[in-house]
DNA sequence: AAAAAATTTGGAAACGATTCCAAAATTGCT
DNA sequence: AGCAATTTTGGAATCGTTTCCAAATTTTTT
């Protein structure tokens, strides 16, 4: 049916090994036999059949990219970059968005093992009991999810508090917290913890709204913080969606941003992406990503890598502060 | 070194004709047997080689998605349901950004000949003289590459056509028209001319302002129009970025939206990733991506399809007409 | 010039599935 | 029961590479 290395082989008068070197330029070919190898294959029109020489191979070259949902700015970035990084590497990336599916960890595991993918970054948040992560090349971003796996995160701890210490020092006394929980074990927690430790240093009184939200929640979780707290001046919002939405009930409500209510975000603005100009703590998504393919690869040459890599964020400021 | 399906066949006391046929659930085995391969599978913890079946099979299950970037809301919507509809045919996504790199497009044809794909959706908007595109299962957005490409579309003169109406219903007298023209022969063409042909049919000047423009230019691009037409009472905006820039730009130079000036734009609102509240005429990005992978499946199958899928636009009111 | 060492080469075996064909087993029919 | 028709089965051949090994060739050394 189509042209194969025999063909080229026979058209070029040499052994298929001396084609299958010259297709992968080892340099032990004679210079005379690669050129008429070279022109056999154009004659020919030869491609090399990628599907038999991975399987010979046992390596596909591809890798999973797992996020809940890649029409989102920080899930798309990152998919962005993930995908840059990989093919600097010659890998390619296969996109899965888990959207509510909990069993997309363990379909990605599957396609390991299937040898489809060689490795996988899960961004997903959700439980994974019983996966059996053994040998497979995975990483993540903000959680390890056996205390094994090697992940990416940013400094949540010490950028939130320099985020509330910011606000208190411009003027704040009632400083609130109000996020997501997420549903498994992870670095967004430090945020909370955070916040908990700086409300204890300057003597504060706590005001969260910290739930487990489900996506689309956000204007309910919005709402029913300004219920319960109308009378912060200082909100410290962790996560895109939740911030701008925040911002717009809060402005709904009639406060004054920043003289009546001072807001930072973590996470919470793309610039590129929309003209509402957050005071936020930024992550570094591009260097984050990047590192994560790094880990990735390393894992699957079989090297060893670090199990946490913390990248730090940039404080900018936007007109939700005063 | 791994488990194969020989293993499986001992161990079950079948043929691995038989193992074969229970993995693919054909039902010409018997059920003793069917239940005593199952049982050997697990026992072993077998999972098929996806790369050796596809080699047989010579068909990868995998298409390419080539998008200029995906960091951006209309082509991370359209890789979300793109990913979406593909994985209900049991296909996976390769996502490729283009960014700035025209050799892309041939890239990809050249992975389909290699059989690492089985076909590709291009979205990318560059040249691609001399590609081949014979045999090459590949499908597009508003544009086909050689009058022979299936492609999907979005009603852009009729849209056009309407908003305009509209806006000059609403009092407008100076309308303008706003974008940036496409490198390659596209469907996005039609605004344009809508606009020409409502301009003559209301006796009308035109106020155009639509060149080539490099991503990144889109300020230089709003503040050029804004220089020569400074006395629009309307204008229409073709294009995602572009739209967000002119609304800024307009309200810099301190033109009241939209007393003073009235904006729609084509595919301007993506509510999710920001809070800019433009009326707009919105393109069904979910059917699109569904249409376009139905069409490219289709195409891998080797069956006929249409050339020109047309779908239809909602037309969205905002804050910026009366 | 012969022997030793190093390089290059051809081609069989392997990767792990699917598929085809002929043989075996089963079913149906008289 | 005997025969034909049908279903089920085993396993060799195949997909198109890469890799290994031994053989052939070239280069170096003596």
């Amino acid at each position: 049916m189509s042209v194969t290395i025999k063909d080229v082989a026979k058209l070029a008068g040499v052994g298929v090994g001396t084609v299958s070197r010259v297709i992968n330029d080892e340099k032990s070919v004679i210079e005379s036999k690669r050129i008429k190898v070279k022109q056999a294959m154009k004659q020919l029109k030869y491609t090399p059949n990628r599907m038999a020489s991975r399987l010979r191979r046992n390596e596909t070259r591809n890798i999973a990219l797992l996020v809940p949902i890649v029409d989102h700015p920080f899930f798309a970035k990152l998919a962005y970059y993930v995908e840059d990084e990989a093919d600097r590497f010659g890998y390619s990336v296969i996109l899965v968005s888990s959207q509510q599916r909990v069993d997309k960890e363990r379909e990605i595991i599957e396609r390991i093992h299937r040898r489809e993918v060689d490795g996988a970054v899960f961004v997903t948040h959700y439980e994974h009991e019983g996966i059996d992560l053994e040998g497979c090349p995975i990483v993540s971003i903000d959680r390890s999810f056996d205390g094994n796996t090697p992940y990416v995160t940013s400094n949540n701890y010490d950028a939130t508090k320099d985020a509330l210490k910011y606000m208190i020092e411009r003027g704040c006394k009632k400083v609130g917290f109000l996020g997501s929980k997420p549903l498994v074990k992870s670095e967004v927690s430090e945020r909370e913890r955070a916040y908990l430790d700086v409300v204890n240093e300057y003597g504060l009184t706590p005001m969260i709204v910290n739930e487990v939200m489900e996506h689309g929640e956000e204007k309910s979780v919005a709402t029913s913080f300004m219920e319960k707290f109308g009378d912060a001046d200082g909100v410290f919002v962790s996560g895109y969606s939740l911030s701008q939405v925040f911002y717009e009930t809060a402005q709904e409500m009639n406060k004054k941003i920043p003289k009546d209510l001072q807001i930072v975000s973590y996470d919470g603005v793309f610039r590129q992406w929309h003209n509402l100009s957050l005071t936020t703590v930024e992550q570094p998504v591009e260097e984050m990503a990047r590192q994560v393919i790094r880990l990735l690869i390393k894992k699957i040459r079989g090297e060893e890598t670090a199990t946490r890599t913390v990248l730090t964020t940039r404080f900018v400021l936007g007109k939700t502060t005063k």
